[in-house]
DNA sequence: AGGCAGCGTTGACGTGGATCAATCGTTGCG
DNA sequence: CGCAACGATTGATCCACGTCAACGCTGCCT
């Protein structure tokens, strides 16, 4: 399974992912409460968060819009890491400057946390300490799925996980997973994936063609997600 | 530039890596202490040292030899995700589980720090805490560039990449960066790349011939650190 | 209403790297 | 010593995907 959103997490207990057993009394300047504290700020369709390589001042969970993080090779080759949308931290990371630029798709809404204020936090209070370390180890494993996908998998593999991920991402949700809404474009796919736009268009086309999919105004449709899987693991060729 | 080793991090203090200001007093238990009292295992040549999605009982500090980190595909592909040498920790993450594998080339000691332990002791000293952090965030920003590596760059590059990241890893070592040892097999390169073995050696029989680098017996040597840097940013075509 | 820019799809074509295969050293082992 | 296993290299061939190009659709701007 592919997860999507890499360098996008909660750091708030009770939301599924691994937490440990944190103290019954939170402290009282807790992070949820310094979140909704913080200020907020609007971004306009195609609008740069941070940059790749610009100091870390803050760190922003998402309120509302969805975001593409990618690096950038320095003639113009671009690599996608994930997919952050509403609830979603990015920034996170110990180093001073920020690894990806983060843009957003349409317009969106952040919170924004100094990261002074998040690391002294975590000095103070070793359970957000350990709350930090494990949303950023579920990055890394996120990324090396990913890398797993990019650098082993074929196209028509690679565009049947990225489905099956955001299908995953439905259901955790708790709404339909058969019905894909597909937020990004053909190129975020593309270079998520290590693909090119033609590609990820014609392995959708296949998919169609295969009553794998059906494609609609806006969203995609899994037909048969049993034959998805299968060609996702490379027992099908489409 | 490219790190080679993902899933390895030193976590002690003081060897180059970011650091939180830390306070004067370290713990009496510290992390450093704790570790030269770990019992030590030996592995002989192509054990496994854990595999993944086994319990983590332990996270290991590399004594001597060099390890293969990777993940597998149920139908037998195999993506690298880094290699560990000596003084680098291996098994470090937030997850019950191991994510990956871990193989030795050769025969192999560590030192063996049940994770249990580990995670108190970072619970109890929010520093430590802090320090993981910092290691684990390096990963992932290790684990990204691979990604871009694999995702966005064509045969010559990555090798090139690859290559310079040896070289970059022995001049922080404090040893001839010309002079790169190949200690892993033209099979873990691949599948670190992303490529087939034929590839790389094809691949690097290119680089010879074009005199950039020499091959030698159990070594390579950069002939034109230059022109390997032209290749890697795909600015020289070879 | 018209023009234009960006996105998505499809087609034609070329090629980079995978695949299949053979050879050669080296190493380990009975 | 001789054989088997393995790793590295090289060659021949193939094809999956990238590249280049055309075209339709939509939404935005004036």
């Amino acid at each position: 399974m592919l997860m999507i959103h890499s360098g996008a997490h909660s750091i708030e207990p009770g939301d599924g992912f691994p937490v440990y057993p944190s103290s019954k009394a939170q402290p009282v300047d807790s992070i949820t409460d310094r979140l909704a504290r913080a200020p907020i700020r609007t971004l306009k369709s195609h609008e740069q968060l941070f940059r790749e390589g610009e100091d870390k001042s803050n760190i922003y969970q998402v309120i509302e819009g969805a975001f593409v993080l990618y690096r950038l090779l320095p003639n113009g080759r671009r690599q996608v890491t994930g997919f952050a949308v509403t609830g979603d931290m990015v920034g996170l990371g110990a180093g001073t400057r920020h690894q990806c630029s983060a843009e957003c798709s349409g317009t969106a809404t952040v919170r924004a946390l100094p990261a002074i204020t998040l690391h002294r936090m975590a000095r103070e209070d070793s359970h957000l300490g350990m709350r930090l370390y494990d949303a950023i180890s579920q990055e890394l494993a996120t990324a090396q799925d990913l890398l797993m996908t990019v650098g082993r998998l074929n196209a028509s593999e690679r565009v049947a996980t990225f489905l099956l991920g955001l299908s995953e991402r439905n259901a955790r949700a708790l709404r339909p997973a058969a019905r894909i809404e597909l937020p990004m474009t053909r190129c975020d796919i593309a270079d998520f994936l290590g693909l090119t736009t033609e590609t990820v268009s014609r392995t959708l086309t296949k998919f169609t063609i295969g009553h794998i999919i059906s494609r609609h105004q806006g969203h995609i449709r899994i037909l048969d997600g049993r034959a998805l899987e299968d060609v996702a693991a490379g027992d099908r060729t489409v």
